[in-house]
DNA sequence: ACCTCCCTCAACCATTCGGTTGACGATGAC
DNA sequence: GTCATCGTCAACCGAATGGTTGAGGGAGGT
């Protein structure tokens, strides 16, 4: 699985946004992010797997009780992805808007539609 | 499920990511739409349906051959959620910086860290 | 009217996902 | 050294996912 896949598959689980969120506020524990879920800590251990396979959190070291920390520089990737394609459907919204706009104006046809098949 | 996880759920998929990026070109049918892959047009059916509920993408009708349509305004969703939790982070690092900076400088303690937690 | 083509519905299958419980390993307090 | 606490690993389970095939339905061409 590439990179962007994990990224969207990592912030499709509620809880997973939810320890997103408690995490920019600051790094903390696993116990700490754990205690508030009515769930499992070894649930919540599976869940911060998920976003540090996905490269969104990261663990201050491989000691015990070591913070988890937040790496938002990877949402950089996603909102890559998705502003150029908004973009780009926004840009061929425009064109369509001022082929519209001339076809109410003139009735000419001199000018041809955005491709063959639209 | 909630509208955002089935939008990031949606865009997990590759083959869905593409089908995306095809239709930024131009509103397309279902069976141009399924050409490229290596798949069964049910397959491709399915995938669309998926993209349908996620608001990412509509028929213009219920008629036979009738164009899929991208909805580029839900893209606005995730990034507003993305980019909601980035700038608090980025925030958050400022304000580190600074804590760091005033503590080379002097050694004063007067000001409090962030949080007590921090 | 008929036939064909496009698309979807339904059933099925393998895999993944999100959760559980139980056992284990490492840290840190005493 | 001993013991409790924190976190992860492993196995398991039900539900959802992504694909297949087969059948069916509806618009259009002739």
């Amino acid at each position: 699985m590439d990179q962007l896949s994990r990224l969207f598959a990592a912030l499709t689980d509620p809880t997973r946004r939810d320890l997103v969120a408690r995490l920019t506020e600051g790094d903390a524990t696993v116990g700490e992010l754990a205690a508030p879920y009515d769930m499992s800590v070894q649930a919540v251990s599976k869940h911060l797997k998920v976003l540090e396979q996905a490269g969104l959190v990261s663990r201050a070291g491989p000691a015990h009780r070591s913070p988890v920390h937040l790496e938002a520089e990877v949402f950089d990737l996603m909102t890559g992805w998705i502003e150029r394609y908004r973009r780009c459907a926004e840009e061929r919204y425009r064109r369509l808007d001022t082929l519209l706009a001339a076809m109410n104006e003139g009735t000419s046809n001199d000018e041809q539609p955005l491709e063959e098949t639209a």
